[in-house]
DNA sequence: TCCTTAGTTCAAAAGTTATTGAACAATTGG
DNA sequence: CCAATTGTTCAATAACTTTTGAACTAAGGA
């Protein structure tokens, strides 16, 4: 990946957080740069974070991804995603609804994300999520 | 690295380039999102990029990036950001002039190098050219 | 309660990337 | 020509990252 991206899946260095019910992220002035680049420079997680952009304001669980991974790789990338301070994950009841952290990322490098979507949205060669049975939940 | 970048080092899939005089470039339209992002999300890359962009119009040699890494171990980053499209270098001499491919990459990914740049340069964590990462130890 | 759905964790295997030093090649200045 | 300078290549190794399946937890519905 090339940025040291930290633990993963492991004892979390960011919030209190204890006795699960929330999962870690890291807050806004914690997001790296180089780390933020290499967790978008996979394909897999580019596709994801080009499908939470096409469905902005709508909340997303991991099963609408399944389309680009097997259920515990989808496992592992969304966890890459919710570490780099890309996505926030929220759980309710045995979901986890999935955001793009748009202000936060927007906030700390400017026009990035924007511009990363747009130039993924033409990418041919990006994994896509098909359009089939999605079952959105509102936030 | 994630995206997977191609060979590396090995027989080029590029332009034809025989008997070394030009070293393998993508043109345009061959430079990936993925591969540019993760190849710009390694500290010491994304260092260089920053660096190139502070000196922008002047073409830099290999060496002027030693503070960020051994002689071999620059060689090999700047084959990789040289290979994803993100800079050009030019043999002259001895020497590879190395600049970065603002043209192209704004024309692939709008937006994409400037937000870099700028986020870049809010970076205290990234390693620097101008010794500002050095610790210097007295007599 | 039992079953299903949603997702995580673990450990192993596979695959990739980064770093190193020694050896090499090409150019240029003395 | 010789030596220095610039940078590449090679092979080894270290250090990650990704992928996998099996086992697991937690919540919710029948």
């Amino acid at each position: 990946m090339g940025a040291e991206g930290g633990d993963t899946l492991k004892s979390p260095p960011f919030a209190p957080n204890s006795r699960a019910m929330t999962l870690p992220h890291p807050n806004a002035d914690q997001i790296s740069l180089p780390i933020v680049l290499a967790v978008l420079g996979d394909p897999t997680r580019l596709a994801i974070v080009r499908y939470l952009a096409s469905k902005e304001g709508v909340a997303l669980n991991c099963s609408q991804f399944l389309d680009l991974g097997s259920k515990t790789n989808l496992s592992y990338h969304l966890a890459k995603l919710r570490e780099a301070g890309v996505t926030r994950a929220e759980v309710v009841g045995t979901n986890r609804m999935i955001t793009l952290r748009r202000a936060d990322l927007d906030a700390r490098f400017p026009g990035l994300l924007d511009s990363v979507i747009a130039a993924a949205g033409e990418d041919k060669a990006l994994p896509a999520v098909g359009g089939a049975d999605e079952i959105e939940i509102q936030a």
